[in-house]
DNA sequence: TCCATATAGATGCATTTGCATCTATATGGG
DNA sequence: CCCATATAGATGCAAATGCATCTATATGGA
């Protein structure tokens, strides 16, 4: 049976996982929302490419965003739509592209920080007692990704 | 500044409670639906029904879950359609109802179990070095809750 | 070179979710 | 008792997601 039973602490943490996931995240999209700004997963596709400098491909939002690639695919549309994002041929492969942020993309970034950080601080810092709980959260949370 | 500015923990904390609830709840629902099973949100529902002897008003439902009033609506009639649940009037508040699992929905549980189970093991506590990680990382989500 | 197969990404259609609103009953104050 | 307001839950419509499939280009072997 060993390897295909999970101990009750094992369970627990399973429930606790998907109830915080749930719990935290409408907080802090509610919190967006109010302060007039489109969803996480705007900020959360900006974002990556702003940090990646040369823009990025599609597929690898989908791999670092954990997002299907359908969704990804439209995601994409919406951003650009909205001009926070744009396209570029791939050099190499022809059926490929480079997705690059704008400027409207990184005022939008800049602009949604504060209302986020906040977001965060209350809904994540505030309730664990410490930095050093949070890093062992964050550490712990980590291992499930591996 | 202070209660408005996250610590790096807190970030990266946030952003793995994202990343793993993500990465988690896609494993555990692609091992469910491969084995013919319905989502995992079916399941939730009729464990608490099962927990709850007397039956539970959708309300109820609704703020232990988590989901919205309009997808707990949506979710019960798609849940009575497959049988699994039945309603009835409440006897002191006319604008309610209770919500019972039904032997269809107890049989659904019962065999659901094995292999939600041996999903839970595979993506959370095989993850994890020892069960005390993962009763620390319930009790560290947990704080998220409160 | 040609073809079979693989990969990147888009898209049609069904299901689900979000949002606003609606109906029905309950409750508390006059 | 009556009315204003609150609460439980349902529903119409728009937006997002899931699923299968489709197109276009790439790649590797005969």
């Amino acid at each position: 049976m060993s390897g295909e039973t999970p101990s009750k602490e094992t369970v627990l943490a399973w429930a606790r996982l998907m109830r915080a996931g749930r719990h935290v995240l409408s907080a802090v999209e509610r919190d967006l929302k109010q302060a007039g700004f489109p969803p996480l997963a705007w900020y959360d596709v900006l974002l990556e490419l702003r940090r990646a400098k040369g823009g990025l491909r599609p597929g690898a939002l989908e791999a670092e965003l954990l997002i299907a690639q359908h969704n990804i695919s439209r995601l994409l549309m919406r951003l650009e739509e909205a001009g926070f994002i744009e396209r570029r041929r791939h050099p190499e492969d022809g059926r490929g592209q480079i997705i690059v942020i704008s400027g409207a993309g990184r005022a939008l970034l800049k602009d949604m920080w504060p209302v986020y950080r906040k977001a965060i601080e209350t809904h994540v810092g505030a309730k664990l007692k410490s930095g050093k709980e949070a890093g062992e959260l964050a550490r712990l949370l980590g291992a499930l990704l591996e």
